[in-house]
RNA sequence: CGGGAUGUGGCGUAGUCCGGUUAGCGCACACGGCUGGGGGCCGUGGGGUCGCAGGUUCAAAUCCUGUCAUCCCGACCA
């Protein structure tokens, strides 16, 4: 691996490019805009896919697994939701290959096998998963339906960036069907606070819970709840969205259910998602010169052990040791790794773990087994120190609570210090040339002021936050407004 | 799709303007040894259709034409 560090001063993007491919998680593939998620960054995927699912099956749902193709008619149904996304589809039209006649020991696709119907690559699943729930439901006692999927989608993106967007990417979407409308809608805030709080509570990074504004709605959404993220270079990242469809594929799809009166209604639906852009989140929020640093609830491994021995004896004492310890840290939830390659020395290994971003690095050699202790190194301070070895459970114990603690701490601060308000246009222009982060202002409400404003500056309004309601006058128009949001140069 | 740039062992590159020995270097890799508490040292070795196709020439990584691909900046977006 490269000497060199990564340093912030460098292009940001560069910065995480390289960090995202040095700690082994991810690279480019040959395919365009896809990605190869490698074994270190799939399994930190797994991590937060467990616990989501997890969360998810808590509040009552259920997995369940769609088609990847969608009918294109299918597809057009809901027309919002088709519009929003027929510039960024992956069509198949063909099924076939043949041996191409002008040109040996190459195919060619066979002009005899076009499909009558082209099939859309699910970008999200609405329309196929609609489509069937109209089968499922004639009756109240049919609802609610409260189906999660894990799947992968395809979205045809222009600029794609690891992580953060591909072409392919995966993902869980949810997708339920409610008797009323405050059902559904209850459903919707649900979802953006159990995402809320997956993201603080085990990403340790803070976001901002609101609603979007209607240029930034989901298409064919009626609301869209979200969470934002703010990210080191002062740019904002939709972490998670959470929809309320009201009755709009219902009416598409025709679905509808005998309600407790024997009345015809369309059902009220929600839709929400978070992807693997996630990854991208959790590696831009915490990460530092060095690489990678993992809140210790998401990182595949939260110990590493390292031996230091000259020869073999030295090495079997060593291992006795980190066997026992193991065990303990095992009854006690702590997941740990022994790094016992005889391939690579100390240095490299120290180096490898530590931009792969694991929680807590522990040393041992022959000195320490001389003085019963071991060398505890923290990745989030990268402070070491040497704690006796029948005392280190309860300390690596406090420790992990204290890094993941410390992490989001951390995040937040940065977070709150780059929120500005401003009451005018011109300090809304230099703070986000010179500062950059959310920029807190009051708004009038309407489109053409946000894409004025969107024109002028690249901001956009992320979110207009919950529990904030005093009225004021817009930064842009000067018309009034009912609060303040957010605005924010996005990823 | 518009603007710009780049394609040379696995990775990063020199050489291209001004054609001329066997295409050079660093990292990585393999072998041997010293080592081992932060990417260590010495020695030896393997690995290249210079993106692809055509042309000019005694001679092409280098010049010309075409083509493909990738990256960056815009429009688009989880």
């Amino acid at each position: 691996m490269d000497k060199k560090l990564i340093s912030r001063e460098e292009d940001y993007s560069k910065w995480y490019n390289e960090l995202v491919v040095k700690a082994g998680l991810a690279e480019n593939s040959a395919v365009r805009g896809c990605m190869i998620i490698k074994p270190y960054g799939y399994a930190i995927w797994e991590k937060m896919q467990s616990q989501l699912d997890k969360m998810f099956k808590n509040t009552g749902h259920e997995n369940a697994y769609f088609p990847l193709f969608v009918p294109k008619s299918l597809f057009e149904a809901e027309e919002k939701n088709a519009e929003g996304f027929a510039k960024e589809c992956a069509i198949v039209t063909h099924y076939r290959l043949q041996n191409d006649p002008d040109n040996k020991g190459k195919l060619r696709v066979d002009p005899n096998a076009k499909l009558e119907e082209e099939l859309i690559i699910r970008p999200t699943s609405e329309a196929i998963i609609w489509n069937t729930y109209k089968n499922w439901i004639q009756s109240y006692r049919d609802l609610p339906i409260l189906i999660n999927q894990w799947a992968n989608v395809v979205r045809w993106e222009m600029r794609t960036r690891l992580f953060l967007r591909t072409a392919e990417f995966l993902w869980q979407e949810g997708h339920t069907a409610h008797e009323t409308k405050n059902e559904a809608l209850e459903e919707t805030v649900m979802i953006n606070n159990l995402y809320a709080n997956f993201a603080e509570k085990y990403m340790s990074m803070p976001v901002i819970k609101g609603v979007k504004s209607k240029n930034e709605t989901f298409a064919g959404a009626e609301k869209t709840y979200c969470i934002e993220a703010l990210m080191q270079d002062g740019k904002a990242l939709q972490a998670g969205t959470s929809h309320f469809l009201g009755q709009n594929f219902a009416k598409a799809f025709d679905v509808k259910f005998a309600d407790r009166d024997g009345q015809l209604n369309y059902v009220w639906a929600t839709s929400w998602g978070v992807s693997s852009r996630l990854m991208g989140a959790l590696i831009m929020t915490h990460s530092d010169d060095r690489g990678l640093v993992l809140p210790p609830k998401l990182a595949p491994h939260q110990v590493i052990f390292v031996p230091i021995y000259k020869n073999e004896e030295q090495l079997n004492s060593i291992t006795q040791v980190v066997e026992d310890l193991r065990n303990q840290f095992n009854e006690r939830g702590i997941s740990s790794k022994f790094d016992n390659r005889d391939t690579k020395r100390p240095g490299e290994k120290f180096a490898q773990h530590e931009i792969q971003g694991v929680p807590v690095r522990i040393t041992i050699g022959p000195k320490d087994l001389e003085k019963k202790s071991i060398e505890i190194f923290r990745r989030d301070t990268l402070e070491k120190q040497f704690i006796k070895i029948e005392e280190s459970l309860d300390f690596v114990s406090k420790l992990l609570d204290e890094i993941q603690k410390n992490l989001f701490d951390k995040a937040k601060n940065f977070r709150d210090n780059n929120i500005t308000e401003v009451e005018n246009f011109e300090d809304f222009k230099t703070t986000l040339e010179n500062k950059g982060g959310f920029i807190s202002a009051h708004w009038d409400g309407t489109d053409e002021t946000e894409n004025k404003i969107k024109d002028l500056t690249k901001a956009t309004i992320r979110c207009i936050p919950e529990e904030n309601n005093i009225p004021g006058k817009c930064v842009f128009s000067g018309n009034p407004s009912s609060q303040r949001v957010l605005f924010a140069k996005a990823y």
